[in-house]
DNA sequence: ACATTAAATTGTAATGGTTACAAAAATAAA
DNA sequence: TTTATTTTTGTAACCATTACAATTTAATGT
């Protein structure tokens, strides 16, 4: 699995201990970027470690977020999803299937004067409506 | 209270019944476009409305999002809140005082070839980070 | 006015994601 | 090995939201 390896080696980078969760967390993550629930992360990863916790899922989603290796994504409000691209980009999720999609998105392009003075420090933009699939 | 008049009248044009709760949380958002939260609302028409119940809240609130009177905006992932202007416009939430402003975008203007065939019917931008009046 | 029907409101209980917290386990340092 | 620190675990609490049945209110028809 190269994505252990992968995972390992991003927490060394910004100087977290690389426990088990965190690597499988992580590593999960990176293999499935579909933008998963923590109870998702939680369910995949159960049948590997058997004593895992989700209050563990909690506590390193928030740590590797705070590190800015992961991302907290608001779209529902119902449940709080997590996405390894930590870049600016947009979401679209679909009302009927309920799938994210990733769109890129130049922010800097569509900003107007009312925020001078701001301090933005995280952008966030998604759309909601039927995804290709859906409409046929 | 012209509020209430203009409740009334918002709600005929859309076919609605004006019942009293109706009528007094679309004048309450009216009155005050500061994004309120379900329970803010609920806490303000109490006095006025002893037997109020919060489902009622609730209910009324999903009526008019639905009658596309309001909207319902999802930033902190916590709590619903409810936006009385319905046109397209950005959200700043300040990590400090938590305020929101609202801010105007050209979200055509930014747009890019991705989401070619997918039918949007909803669009969501907000930003976080501090406000001027926290900066200093 | 009265009976009948439909709509709106209420109260309570349940739901479900998230968090608080203290105990237990694992790891690092001495 | 001891000691201290970090991580994980399990459980209970939290809290916004929803489900649902009962009650109240309003509209309709006679
Ligand atoms: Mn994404
Ligand atoms: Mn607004
Ligand atoms: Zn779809
Ligand atoms: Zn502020």
């Amino acid at each position: 699995m190269v994505t252990l390896k992968a995972a390992r080696a991003l927490l060394d980078e910004k100087g977290l201990r690389s426990s088990a969760t965190r690597i499988h967390v992580l590593a999960y993550l990176l293999s499935y970027p579909s933008h998963p629930t923590a109870d998702e992360i939680y369910q995949a990863l159960l049948p590997k470690m058997l004593t895992l916790s989700k209050t563990t899922i909690y506590n390193t989603l928030d740590l590797l977020t705070e590190a800015n290796i992961t991302r907290q994504i608001t779209i529902d409000g119902k449940e709080a999803r997590f996405d390894i691209i930590i870049v600016d980009h947009g979401h679209f999720q679909c009302n009927t299937c309920k799938h994210i999609y990733d769109f890129s998105v130049d922010l800097d392009e569509c900003m107007v004067a009312d925020l001078t003075g701001f301090k933005v420090a995280q952008r966030n933009i998604y759309f909601k409506g039927i995804c290709p699939n859906c409409q046929k």
